[in-house]
DNA sequence: ATGGTGGACGATCCA
């Protein structure tokens, strides 16, 4: 069973390298991120002529997440608990039927949180955008929590927007101010993490110089300035079933690029 | 120090 998740910066926008990419790659189920769509304007149609049904969260102009796959689908849900307030479009989850196993997915899209407002000691403030992102952080250790105590075969996939490790970053002492590498940033994703989970590209590949995301600006792909910011986390009973992870690096240099690639793994399910 | 790019939407927000 091979598992992507894939931020794309836009289904409309990506309407010919998102086919293109699937065509060569051929997985069973992508998680997709910034669909930016509402539910009724995105084009089913093309991916289900490709035998792939079509599960949709989205909403008008940002955010959006869906769930494309050529296995079956059982119990599809929407929305992260915890916050019936929350009105943004960032998580939906579905029971995805294998061959031999079934697996529990959720695609998420975790609140970038910039920008980071300080107090007078140099300390993130938890307010605005920022503290919406650690919240929302709490928010998703709950359910992974609940997830995990069902034993079943669980992956978190999708943008995380959290640099893990200095060595996630081509240039990390541009980062230490960003929401994304910021020190209660990372913590709050060991917390998810150390509740049991295996982070499944760093179970089988070690060192620097490994990104899933570079900016449109400054060159910063022609210049490899990228980080790793697109995670697929594995319950115990997942990461028993792991084959290979592989991010899709050469996605970037294609015509009209997403700034971010995919990012995929091969379960034995 | 600044501006650099791209997407969606509708003259501005988000990343």
């Amino acid at each position: 069973m091979k598992l992507a998740t894939f931020n794309i910066n836009g289904i409309k926008a990506r309407i010919e390298a998102l086919p293109r990419w699937l065509e060569s790659a051929r997985p069973d189920v992508v998680a997709l991120q910034e669909i930016k769509s509402v539910d009724e304007a995105f084009p089913r149609d093309v991916f289900e002529d490709m035998g792939y049904r079509v599960e949709t969260h989205g909403q008008k102009s940002f955010n959006g997440v869906a769930l494309l796959s050529r296995l079956p689908l059982e119990d599809v849900t929407r929305g992260l608990p915890g916050d019936d307030s929350d009105e943004q479009a960032r998580w939906i989850e579905a029971t995805v039927i294998g061959e031999k196993r079934a697996v529990r997915l959720c695609g998420l899209y975790l609140p970038n949180g910039n920008p980071v407002s300080f107090d007078p000691e140099g300390a993130p403030e938890a307010t605005g955008k920022y503290g919406y992102k650690l919240a929302w952080m709490e928010r998703m250790r709950a359910r992974a929590a609940e997830l995990l105590a069902t034993e079943d075969p669980v992956v978190l996939a999708g943008d995380y927007n959290i640099i893990p490790q200095p060595e996630d970053a081509a240039r990390p002492e541009t980062w230490v101010k960003d929401a994304l590498f910021l020190p209660e940033s990372r913590a709050a994703f060991r917390r998810i993490v150390n509740l049991g989970f295996t982070e499944a590209f760093r179970a089988r590949v070690t060192g620097p110089g490994h990104y899933s995301f570079w900016d449109y600006q400054a060159g910063a792909w022609e210049r490899n300035n990228g980080i790793r910011i697109d995670h697929l986390l594995l319950s115990p009973q997942a990461a028993d079933l792991l084959r290979d992870v592989q991010i899709d690096r050469a996605v970037r240099g294609g015509e009209k690029p997403s700034d971010h690639v995919p990012v995929w793994i091969d379960l034995d399910a």
